[in-house]
DNA sequence: ATCATGTATTTTGTATACAAATAGAAAGTA
DNA sequence: TACTTTCTATTTGTATACAAAATACATGAT
């Protein structure tokens, strides 16, 4: 197999997009504060042109709010915010987990049940961050199945936005005893192929993930 | 009441923006077709830094794709980019009509089932442009009574990239009378804030649409 | 005649310079 | 002292110039 032969051209653009929504992401670049341009630039070492554009870009994703004249911030979620997001990402992904039971292969739910399986080796250890990861990626690979293009966009793009606060809220035992056992009704819906069933599960994990960030805001 | 004392001083950025977009949704710039950067910023007189910035955001609204080194066309669906944005357009919606029934007050409804006869009005004369138009508007407006902007905002994306489609497709009479007949049992469902049946009638009207604009593909 | 290779032209990407707007500080007025 | 008002420093917005890449074209070899 010849895999990833290609040569990493990525456009600065792209680069500068990806590198400063890290930095929002992992909270390096504070929520609210100002993106100061000048300095930005400075330590990323590209010039206005490229810098300016992915700020439109991030602008669009929802990450940065830029106004007229005074410059760009970072952009703030209120609680409101998130129990939006949330809202519409557990209802994103109920639609996601009933297509997932209509189009995935059988290789496909396969694999998202060992990946299911390791995140619980992982659990048992109690290893928090490599758990997160593997979560994130779990939600994500469930949303491809649903061979929906836009509906993994959009879903990418609120799982994102929400990846900071997700993981400050997990803190607690029982929260994440929890999850793993929304996750374990989420799978066993999957196994079956029950749509409907795995569509419900993961609506209700969604909805119980509020219950677990809302006081960490 | 005061409304728009507000001068316009939208930058620019946010005029070049809205222009283009709506110079792809009309379809003067074809799907498809290569934008010619030149051309446009000399048609639009701006420079080619707003205009540039401009086609970020257009090509985070997946409106526009950005190809490094090979500029920009307007982006092309395919039949099923149609089918699955719908499929997600339908749920969204949904989850909309349900939220709506539950936060909505009575004057919002008492506006929104006004819109609807008005629309009905335009049906009867068969006056399609304006029918058309409100009927953006209404689905618009039901997304805002839900209260959930992020959700707005998805469906404002959604719509916006299929309105050329729609318009094109809703041209038989008999595909029209079945729009309408839709968005008589939505309103029917809105007026007595059943929930989860208004959400119904939203998916099935949505899924109805598919059926009225696949064979104009 | 066709294909490959090299060159010219066009188009795009990036940097920078200049203009405009904003926020902050200092001075003046009530 | 509080409140304007004006001026200045800084930041942002826009235009343009230059560099790099891609495409189109022409030339020559097979």
């Amino acid at each position: 197999m010849v895999s990833s032969l290609e040569i990493e051209n990525r456009s600065l653009h792209d680069q500068v997009v990806s590198k400063v929504r890290d930095l929002i992401i992992e909270g390096i670049l504070e929520p609210g504060s100002r993106i100061d341009e000048a300095d930005l630039i400075q330590k990323l070492g590209v010039s206005r042109t490229p810098f300016r554009e992915a700020l439109r870009t991030l602008a669009a994703e929802g990450l940065v709010i830029v106004r007229p004249s005074r410059g760009s911030t970072v952009r703030k979620l209120t609680a409101a915010d998130v129990f939006s997001m949330l809202e519409v990402l557990g209802h994103l992904e109920q639609l996601a987990g009933e297509l997932a039971c209509q189009r995935a292969s059988d290789q496909d739910i396969a694999e998202l049940v060992d990946l299911h399986n390791r995140m619980m080796t992982r659990y048992a250890a109690r290893d928090r961050m490599p758990y997160y990861k593997m979560n994130q990626e779990f939600h994500s690979r469930l949303t491809a199945l649903s061979q929906n293009q836009p509906l993994q966009e959009m879903q990418a793009n609120l799982q994102a936005r929400l990846k900071r606060i997700r993981y400050i809220g997990n803190e607690k035992p029982e929260y994440w005893a929890g999850a793993v056992a929304d996750h374990e009704a989420m799978v066993a819906a999957l196994k079956e192929r029950d749509g409907p069933r795995l569509g419900q599960a993961m609506a209700t994990h969604i909805k119980n993930t509020w219950e677990r960030v809302k006081d960490s805001l």
